[in-house]
DNA sequence: AATAATTGTGTTATATTATAACATACTACT
DNA sequence: AGTAGTATGTTATAATATAACACAATTATT
């Protein structure tokens, strides 16, 4: 099981993950010979700053304090569907907003644990569920292609007396 | 596993399938004590009738063709909310669109069937991915409540050459 | 280096989905 | 019949997303 739910329930060195995760954005980028702009690196960065998920007009509301240059809903919707593209981010289509994905290399299919308290957002991948919904999806003669999986339910900080270990 | 993928995909009789769920239905909100008013009873006839989930804006124009009396889309969102915490119908959330589902006593969390092609939905109730998807959650010290499970591919109409047997 | 081809962004307008707020009507109970 | 609760009507508008076309920047080609 993959998942980055330690470090967005935890605090850490966020620096320093995200410029890590920045400097692997820009090998895919290379690797796959497409341009990370400013514009996209820029809403990448804010997206991986987030553990809440972030729509757009958000997305537009930061970028204008970043850069007074205010830019237009376009231009942020071209950026988020190139991250998309390239695994970097993921739409959460239950909220309408999008969170930068902490391992996009990996094939795996996503799962989000979306806290209804806090709306902060964590991932997992889980090479079982994968397993099995091929498995169901087989016998419903459904040949699958892609999933969307979002649970919903309260992360440990905002669960109440469990968290202590 | 629950599921109406052979009456999704297959020819069958709509009206008497139909006319059972909505009796299914009264009895349901007769228990609960809430009224199945005649607006709400025929989104609900709408959603059941069709395969494919429809949008609000949909569901709107196809009631104006019938009742002659157009309704606003607060009226419809209403009632769509009130058929969906009976659990008569779902939202898709990726399609922004809803459909009626098709075994509304069961407290099993339900999986979408997506044909990408012909946008024909259908559903799956399945144990043991909730008991994983639990255990994934326990793991990560998440509190699970709900979910919701989106698999994208394509129905066996539409995926060429499978289908017969 | 100049030009063409490609890719990315700006700009304006508008489509689509969803809800807020308040008024009116209907239903069930006493 | 009167009243409380529920449901719908009505108007306006919020929030999310995209179409269409112009312009700019980057890359490739000669």
């Amino acid at each position: 099981m993959l998942t980055n739910a330690r470090l967005v329930y935890q605090p850490h060195d966020q620096v320093r993950s995200i410029n890590a995760a920045l400097d692997r954005a820009h090998e895919i980028c290379e690797t796959a010979n497409v341009r990370l702009t400013a514009t996209r690196e820029a809403i990448l960065r804010l997206l991986w700053q987030s553990h809440q998920p972030l729509g757009a007009y958000q997305l537009q509301q930061q970028l204008a304090k970043i850069t007074d240059k205010p830019v237009a809903p376009p231009t942020i919707y071209r950026a988020i569907e190139f991250l998309i593209d390239l695994g970097l981010v993921h739409r959460i289509p239950s909220l309408n907003a999008f969170i930068g994905c902490p391992f996009p290399s990996s094939e795996h299919s996503n799962i989000f644990l979306i806290c209804e308290s806090c709306k902060t957002v964590a991932e997992i991948a889980d090479n079982r569920v994968n397993t099995l919904l091929e498995t169901l999806s087989d016998k419903a003669d459904f040949k699958l292609k892609s999933q969307s999986i979002e649970l919903f339910g309260l992360c440990p900080n905002c669960e109440p007396g469990v968290k202590d270990e």
